[in-house]
DNA sequence: GATTATGTACCGACCGGTTGGTACAGAGCT
DNA sequence: AGCTCTGTACCAACCGGTCGGTACATAATC
């Protein structure tokens, strides 16, 4: 019983879900060293340890999040390979939908909320963030390409403008959910999005 | 030829200009007051004579922000009576376009970037940027209605849940141009954003 | 009309507190 | 002993904000 009841993670490990928890709803500026360290319970001399400084934290909790976002939030959706490509986005829509409820409209999305924050001040945030935007983006391209090539998605689309589009329209979405604390925001969103899927589509589905 | 070679502008507005302009890329934590003061030339105490705090100075920013985003972006695409309610939802997204492209993507929406920004942490900012967005999206919803009632738009779509929708995609849209630095990202967005309308049109269009 | 007050506009020094970051001594394990 | 960790004391720079004081135009007083 040594003074607190802590969780036995590594020190860094701690910190990193520390600073995400804090980074996520105050931003990265907004989120200063102490606040971390009081919020982790991890000493300063151990936090320079393992980071050599703020920002290398930053990335550090950006790949993170990049990681969980690509193999536990993207992947899943397109895993299943009884669904039908388009509906595999549509659940995919769906998932982001259900996190925005679960956290109560509060955060938004992480990467989107860095994209907006740092995108013209810091390089090193912008390129990463990018790369994150770009692989989210391929993987609606490779979907509405194989819609297209199993016939329930028209051809005359543009898989690549579609996916930038629907990328941008959830990052607008999140937004807006965001700043009204209204999830019925992200529900006519979603549901809109769905529809403008529907438009390319053709009659074959379900 | 005394000193320097000044704009006569009453400090109150050389504040208000400097500030804006740094704001808007470092966003409102991201600018210092003493930035604030070197950028415009005023002194700390002719500021605090001016503006009680800093966040006093940013409602200042945001008011006037909102004033000229409603009266000389969104008025204008919608005042010329000589055109088709959609054409003028549609003129709007070519204006949003263009001052994208006028500032290298570089900012991107003020409002959008404090929404992101300060949202979860600041009641005050968020409420007033709630009140701005609902005011752009009733001018998308009351010319939807138009464009219903003329018959150009087809009565199965709610103007209201549609118009969250474009709001929404087009901060997005602004967004992933800001991250991306590509103004393409944004040609492409507002192209889809004119297909959906597209969608919900009747073939009565020109 | 000279003098005394009053209000506005302005400045830069300074304040306490916080920032990101460092130095370093020690603890615990192998 | 020698390595990996960890806590603490400390730093300069910077943060938003306060302070005392100045310049000057106008108004009130005699």
């Amino acid at each position: 019983m040594t003074t607190a009841a802590k969780t036995d993670k590594p020190a860094r490990e701690q910190i990193l879900d520390a600073a995400t928890r804090l980074m996520h709803v105050s931003g990265y500026r907004g989120t200063s060293l102490d606040d971390v360290l009081k919020e982790s319970g991890v000493g300063k001399g151990n936090f320079y340890y393992y980071f050599k400084s703020k920002e290398e934290l930053g990335y550090a909790i950006l790949d993170r999040i990049v990681q969980g976002f690509l193999e536990r939030t993207l992947a899943p959706s397109f895993a299943d390979p009884s669904h039908a490509p388009l509906e595999k986005i549509q659940r995919f829509f769906d998932s982001i939908l259900e996190s925005q409820r679960q956290r109560n409209c509060v955060g938004g999305c992480f990467m989107g909320n860095l994209a907006s924050e740092l995108s013209d001040v810091h390089e090193g945030f912008r390129r990463r963030l990018t790369d994150v935007f770009t692989r989210w983006r391929e993987k609606f391209t490779e979907a509405l390409t194989h819609a297209q090539a199993d016939g329930t998605l028209t051809a005359a689309c543009d898989p690549a403008r579609l996916a930038h589009f629907l990328v941008a329209s959830l990052e607008g979405a999140i937004l807006m959910t965001k700043v009204t604390k209204e999830i019925q925001v992200m529900e006519t969103c979603v549901g809109e999005l769905k529809a403008h899927l529907a438009l390319y589509a053709t009659g074959a589905q379900s």
